[in-house]
DNA sequence: AAGATATACAACCGCCCCTCT
DNA sequence: TAGAGGGGCGGTTGTATATCT
């Protein structure tokens, strides 16, 4: 249950209909020139209110009234006053209402985003160890830049940390070649539920079950998805194209966060993996199964989304026989084109944050 | 030593989804 | 059933710090 809603704490007032009421004058029976002065100046009012309504319109209103919000860098005073406050009364569940209650001058977003990502006790900073690169490297290649399921696969590891450590250090790390994963293994699991298994065993745990090539333009993905992990089981088809490619297995994918589980597809397609926010299509669950790799080489090369693909059997993992040296890289499989390192194939990310661009 | 550049990461933005009314 | 509102998410930006020239 929801708490109750709070009213329209923006610069605007009153409900969104309200807010869609555009000043009309009246100019009935006045002479040319004070028309002409009024229609001056009521053209400005009305090109501010055509131009403010359209904006309301287009958009939503903001959570907050950002003008009255305190925003950059939280304070030491603030971290303790929202840390004590949700530690005392816990969020409530409602975290726009939360820092009036907490006597914070922050937008509940703000907020928010600082237990997270910051004062929440469990939280870990820094320190990625070699094992949470590859485990992250796996999953990145599995389902992209999905950080909050990722995320939640590593224990206390926020989206935002694991994200900003992609982003400025681990992509480079396998870019450098420096990130050893491997595959064959159909069944992912959460690194903090394998963690008294011996590291091979849990690598091999984590590895790819999924892989796509540039060179593999048709699929069929039979999605599925696991009861035992909470999920409906269901069982779909994705045509993406007319000659389908059937996968030689079943991804189980039992170890992700269940809860975080929204409307996402995972599909093949000739730029090889990408992950598709399903609000364009009819799928109703997020991750299904997918063709998994049955330790043929050919098969397990790993697109980053980079633009080129890993083999991952004997590119870059290669603890079984050399220990801790570093990974052969396949340059011939890789554009090592550093400005091209970007996650391609999200389409439903990049439809949804096209907007964003403009900033 | 100083300015330029690179790096790291906290924080923000805007969108979508879900729930409630 | 539609609309409102909150939560959650991924992408991006801002800024402090480190490193380089």
């Amino acid at each position: 249950m929801k708490a109750k809603r709070v009213a329209y704490q923006s610069g605007t007032e009153g409900s969104s209909k309200e807010r869609h009421h555009v000043y009309k004058p009246c100019t009935k029976g006045l002479k040319p020139t004070v028309l002409f002065s009024l229609f001056r100046s009521d053209f400005c009012c009305l090109l501010f209110w055509f131009v403010f309504s359209v904006g309301v319109a287009m958009g939503r209103a903001p959570c907050c009234d950002k003008a009255n919000v305190k925003r950059g860098p939280w304070s030491p005073d603030e971290d303790a006053t929202l840390r004590s406050y949700v530690q005392t009364h816990g969020t409530g569940g409602n975290w726009i209402a939360l820092p009036r209650k907490a006597g914070l001058r922050r937008c509940g977003k703000s907020c928010r985003l600082r237990w997270l990502n910051y004062l929440r006790p469990d939280i870990k900073h820094g320190g990625f160890t070699e094992e949470e690169d590859h485990f992250i490297c796996t999953l990145y290649s599995q389902m992209g830049s999905r950080w909050s399921i990722i995320a939640s696969q590593l224990p206390g590891r926020t989206d935002n940390d694991v994200k900003n450590y992609w982003n400025t250090k681990l992509k480079k790390k396998v870019m450098a070649g420096k990130v050893r994963l491997k595959t064959n293994c159909d069944n992912p699991t959460t690194l903090a539920s394998t963690q008294s298994l011996p590291y091979d065993q849990r690598v091999q745990t984590h590895n790819l079950a999924f892989s796509a090539t540039q060179n593999r333009s048709s699929s069929t993905l039979s999605m599925s998805t696991d009861a035992d992990s909470g999920f409906n089981m269901k069982t779909q088809s994705l045509n993406l194209d007319p000659v389908p490619y059937y996968g030689p297995g079943i991804m189980h994918l039992s170890g992700f966060g269940a809860s975080t589980m929204k409307n996402h597809i995972v599909s093949l397609s000739q730029e090889g993996s990408s992950i598709s926010d399903s609000s364009s299509s009819a799928m109703d669950n997020k991750f299904g199964s997918l063709p998994s790799t049955e330790a043929k080489a050919t098969d397990d090369l790993m697109d980053f989304g980079f633009g080129f693909s890993y083999d991952l059997v004997n590119g870059l993992y290669s603890e079984d026989k050399a220990g801790d040296a570093a990974p052969i890289c396949y340059p011939e499989l890789a554009d090592f084109t550093y400005a091209e390192i970007k996650p391609q194939g999200l389409n439903g990310g990049e439809n949804r944050h096209g907007d964003n661009q403009e900033n």
